[in-house]
DNA sequence: TGTAAATAACTACAAGTGTAAACGTTGTCA
DNA sequence: TGACAACGTTTACACTTGTAGTTATTTACA
């Protein structure tokens, strides 16, 4: 669970696969024609390097495999947010949440979740 | 302004420069000591290669250079937020939200700063 | 004014990434 | 049972990144 460097390309990749696992390559490959403009070779290569890094794992069904990942996302979530909060909000949060308040687009019950949760944090201390 | 790339190590540097700046590179040098444990070689390999990306500029002062950003980090702060919000919370901003409130420490005051931020953000409705 | 010290430029190199073609193997339909 | 299609494996390749040594140039002190 160390430290998996998961790749932009990658993360693409893993997030189909965590919302729909298990799932053959063709599945992977069809869920992201959407998304992404990339060859099913390079997503196979993708699958590839994710399975060498321990992200997925597959079984072998016939003569294809079954992908699963191996890592759980929020772990990989937390892991992608701590490095980000650290390289670009240099470990500052209240900077980093006021910048994604500001600058995006939110209904009104998550802004009444979000203060909850700000509700609850406060009661915490 | 458009695609500027700025590499995990690159921001360490940034930082450094964007809140000092001007700056020559033996005061980059000095600063990022105690933060990462770098040959100072290695930091002007960064400082020329932010200058190949149009990142920095600098001014030649004797037989030293005297370093500057030509962008903003404004701009680059939002730039790299949106690239993670997509990879990393699929575009979601209130999952992202949720994640760093309960994720990180914020102090009584933050907690009310942000408040102030939602209830602005609401009335805006 | 020559030589040492400082500074920037050039070179290096392995690992990771994005991107995909080529190849080999297996399953399937005629 | 043979040929084609489907699928995974191997190979490829240029670019980026982290990391730093080596070299060339400039300055300053003796």
């Amino acid at each position: 669970m160390a430290h998996v460097s998961i790749s932009d390309a990658e993360w693409q990749v893993m997030n189909v696969v965590w919302e729909g696992q298990p799932l053959t390559s063709q599945e992977i490959v069809a869920q992201l024609a959407d998304q992404a403009d990339w060859a099913a070779a390079t997503i196979k290569t993708m699958l590839h390097r994710l399975v060498k890094k321990k992200v997925l794992t597959f079984e072998q069904q016939g003569n294809r495999y079954v992908y699963r990942s191996c890592v759980r996302r929020a772990d990989c979530v937390k892991q992608a947010s701590r490095s980000f909060l650290q390289r670009v909000f240099e470990s500052e949060p209240a900077p980093l949440l006021a910048h994604f308040m500001q600058t995006t687009k939110l209904s009104a019950e998550e802004i009444a979740d979000l203060r909850r949760i700000l509700d609850k944090k406060e009661a915490q201390k």
